[in-house]
DNA sequence: AAAATCAATCAAATTATGTTGATCCAAACA
DNA sequence: TGTTTGGATCAACATAATTTGATTGATTTT
């Protein structure tokens, strides 16, 4: 779960699970509410394992949530994941617009 | 040079150059001020040509600028650049908090 | 119960990233 | 000028991420 302030590891997961052209093809494809993978497969047009591996990376990232109903299976974006992001990059920004070091003279 | 608008392609340049904990070390190692490459050997103890390596990834993802003063070559933080991507994630988020599809019954 | 469908998982093959040590080039010093 | 130092780059190797095709387990349909 997706609380007030990630950790290096959890942001680095997010950063990673970001940095992928399908993946974000896939977050675009979720943008509008939840859809299952059989739909997901033809939005996108790839192959169900391919898929299938892109969204286990997003969803242990912390970026998607599933849930079965029946014998399928629909992701959602989880929506406090980017936001979580977004304060994490902003913390590591604040923390490099620092002033310069005090004069070492 | 980052401007107001990342591209995709920049984006998941600077996310994959940020997920990576050594080049986190070196953000950090980098933000109060610059530093040689030398002396950035020494603070995060690696090797000269892995540095390198990371320095190169943060340089081309728009993360790090350089000067060369001497036979030195210092690295500072390209302070626009997180703010950018900042606001790409935003604006990522934006598009992905749009309310549901209307009904579709 | 048998056949079909949805989707996860696995092993093997492929591709991308990161590491190491060597080499090279430029600047500075002797 | 010869030598040293800072740092980029290259080739070879090591590791990690991705793709593919096959298999498996649920669930539903017939």
């Amino acid at each position: 779960m997706i609380q007030n302030t990630l950790s290096t590891d959890q942001s680095r997961q997010m950063l990673k699970a970001l940095a992928d052209p399908i993946r974000l093809e896939v977050i675009h494809a979720l943008a509008h509410g939840e859809r299952c993978v059989c739909d997901l497969t033809a939005d996108l047009n790839l192959s169900q394992s391919r898929l299938s591996f892109h969204l286990r990376v997003l969803r242990e990232a912390g970026l998607l949530a599933d849930r079965q109903s029946g014998r399928w299976i629909y992701y959602r974006l989880e929506p406090h994941a980017l936001a979580a992001l977004e304060q994490w990059l902003a913390n590591l920004r604040s923390r490099c617009t620092q002033p310069a070091q005090p004069c070492s003279d």
